[in-house]
DNA sequence: AAACTATATCGTTATATTGCAATATACAAA
DNA sequence: TTTGTATATTGCAATATAACGATATAGTTT
């Protein structure tokens, strides 16, 4: 081995590695995106929009919900999903600020 | 099958999903954070920086290169990778909008 | 040219993810 | 309490990803 090398990730790193992760198939974004569009919350709704079988998407809704980027509540009979907005605000606020530190700095090459 | 189904994502979830999907792993986003810090560009010091080996990271920034986030330039015996900013202000604006989009709604349930 | 350096590619192993049928759970309605 | 509806879980097969040693490639230096 060469000289120092870092054991591991910072906290920060691998919190938004999940997140994005989690965004990191197209039937989540398109589930993300439909929770968008349909303003409030949804539950079944999203087997029908989506190509997939229902326990696919009910595990796509797990994850997403891990990731803490949707919650779900239970309604008698159904669940209710939606997103939580404060997820998207950090992943926003990232990007706000790895953007803004960016465009201070001058690149050398490329 | 029940009703109608769409049969598949549209081509923005798709991107976004693959933009996502390289961001979602710990030594890609140390990745990033590492170019972002060091300002210019940097090559083999990220090997030394992380807890991988050499062919491990080489297939880590090829992820990156392949979603667009980074780019390398060849220079002589080394090459430099830096962040692509058009990359970085897309995701950036990516969550100004679906975050506008989601504070002019109300949530009814969750 | 030979030796060295930096990076990429190949081949392989271990592990994780995706997708679904079958089944379980839990509530609702009859 | 039986039937139906909505969702989750389980188990499994197919595929993708992560990691790395060995090796290839390409430029640099001597």
């Amino acid at each position: 081995m060469k000289i120092s090398k870092k054991s591991s990730y910072t906290d920060s790193q691998q919190e938004m590695a999940l997140l994005f992760k989690a965004l990191g198939h197209p039937a989540r974004m398109a589930i993300m995106e439909f929770l968008l569009k349909v303003n409030a919350c949804i539950c079944g709704d999203i087997v029908d929009e989506l190509p997939l079988a229902q326990p696919t998407v009910s595990q796509h809704l797990k994850e997403l919900k891990n990731a803490g980027l949707i919650k779900g509540n239970i309604e008698g009979n159904t669940i209710c999903y939606c997103i939580d907005e404060n997820r998207i605000e950090m992943l926003h606020q990232y990007f706000t600020i790895f953007s803004s530190n960016l465009i201070k700095k001058d690149n050398n090459c490329c």
